[in-house]
DNA sequence: CTATGTAAACAAC
DNA sequence: GTTGTTTACATAG
């Protein structure tokens, strides 16, 4: 089986291995490398929180420790980023390119914009801010400057990376949606990981979405991405657990394929690490969950109002108008559990199926994937055959049926869900639960 | 309908 | 007050 072979047997039922043993071994080695030490953090949407040092195993790269060669993009991969292009399709293309990471001061620059935050933000969070101790040539220390080329592609100017002095941040397509500013600012990050403040001051510096608005909505915006969008997974801080909050790294899978719409894990994939059941829930989940149910609870009490004086205003002309709404006021609401779509995504995400209990080549896809044309949406992947209902198992029917999460009835839920994977869970701990079958 | 941005509720920290 | 999760809604295409 030589190295294509290899390549396209890897399709669905397991990820692809990293490209950069594909330029570097012509044996067959690797496919069982790296991941396999990391088997059940081969689908990033399978972990809630990743421990920091468990996930990548050797090829993820410490900030600590720069000796091994993380994902990146060269110049002309990231000059490919589709510019104005749909989010149905990941952001940039996959990267098959391996290059040494640049490093991103991540205080210096940013503290004539600190004021927009109001908040502190001094150089206390270095964990890729600093130098890269382990790599002294200095050779790859024009990272930046690629992505800034990448995102901007009439702009061939800006070096971004060494010696910028302010006003060359224009390299970067500020136009661009948060989940890829925010895909851009990892990917350059050492280890693609950073903390949610360093983002924050990314944003300043580099984007104009912190400028542009005077409320901090814009730090919404970033945390909504952050949680929402299945290119980015928490981990735990490396050592120092009195950090506030996690640190923030970018998937296996956004490394190889780019950041996917946002929307497309809002609905479908409610949590895109998907490793919620019946089991409890990370508190600060079900406080999201609370307060998607209060939200919603108001958003239909504003609604009601605003029916009300439609109906009041239309009283007398059009008794019988219909108002888009008054079907949404008359809903109720049933009880259900938050997570219904749990089981959906379950079944919708490779993460729910072990890619080593599934012998690979009893699915063999219908025609091989060529080198690079790998299926980017993981929604698509499967690991059965492509013949088959992608859904066959969801109870989410199709695609299309990405609407409100609210089922239409409890016992309607209550029957989809006796369909749940028998999941289990190892480590008590909410934050060190793993998916084990 | 999809993608995106934004607001907001909420709980934990 | 910050962080993270989630839902709702508005808007553009």
């Amino acid at each position: 089986m030589n190295v294509e072979d290899s390549f396209s047997a890897q399709w669905g039922a397991q990820p692809a291995f990293h490209t950069n043993n594909v330029s570097q071994h012509n044996t067959n080695s690797h496919i069982l490398s790296p991941f396999t030490a990391a088997s059940k953090d081969i689908y990033p949407y399978g972990q809630h929180s990743i421990s920091y040092n468990a996930s990548y195993d050797d090829s993820y790269i410490s900030p600590y420790s720069n000796t091994h060669c993380p994902r990146s993009f060269t110049a002309m991969e990231l000059a490919s980023f589709p510019h104005n292009s749909s989010m149905s399709e990941a952001y940039p293309p996959a990267a098959y390119h391996i290059e040494q990471p640049k490093h991103y001061d991540s205080g210096s620059e940013a503290e004539s914009n600190d004021h927009l935050m109001q908040m502190q933000m001094h150089d206390e969070y270095d964990y890729y801010g600093g130098p890269c101790n382990g790599e002294q040539d200095g050779t790859y220390y024009g990272h930046y400057s690629n992505m800034a080329q990448a995102s901007a592609p009439c702009n061939g100017m800006s070096r971004y990376g060494s010696d910028m002095s302010g006003e060359e941040e224009a390299a970067i397509d500020k136009e661009q949606p948060y989940a890829q500013l925010i895909y851009l600012a990892l990917l350059q990050a050492d280890g693609h990981t950073m903390i949610l403040r360093d983002i924050y001051k990314w944003f300043i510096k580099n984007t104009d979405k912190a400028t542009a608005s005077k409320t901090k909505g814009w730090q919404n915006s970033i945390r909504h991405n952050l949680s929402m969008n299945g290119a980015f997974e928490k981990v735990d801080h490396p050592d120092e657990d009195s950090r506030k909050g996690f640190m923030w790294r970018l998937t296996e899978q956004a490394l190889r394929e780019g950041v996917k719409s946002t929307t497309r894990y809002r609905s479908k994939h409610p949590n895109k690490r998907g490793t919620r059941n019946q089991q409890p829930q990370p508190q600060r989940q079900a406080s999201g969950a609370k307060g998607g149910e209060a939200a919603r609870r108001a958003a239909n009490l504003k609604r009601s109002k605003r029916v009300l004086e439609y109906y009041q205003r239309q009283a007398r002309s059009v008794p019988d108008a219909f108002d888009p709404n008054h079907s949404t006021t008359t809903t109720t609401y049933p009880p259900s559990p938050y997570y219904p779509s749990d089981t959906d995504f379950a079944y919708n995400d490779p993460t729910h199926f072990s890619p080593y209990a599934i012998p690979l080549d009893l699915f063999p896809p219908a025609a091989p994937y060529p080198h690079g044309a790998m299926l980017r949406d993981p929604d698509l992947v499967l690991p059965h055959s492509p013949a088959d209902s992608l859904f066959t198992h969801s109870p989410t029917p199709s695609s299309s049926d990405d609407g409100p999460r609210t089922p239409l009835g409890q016992g309607q839920w209550t029957a989809e869900l006796r369909l749940a994977p028998q999941c289990e869970f190892q480590g008590g701990g909410v934050g060190s639960q793993e998916y084990i079958g």
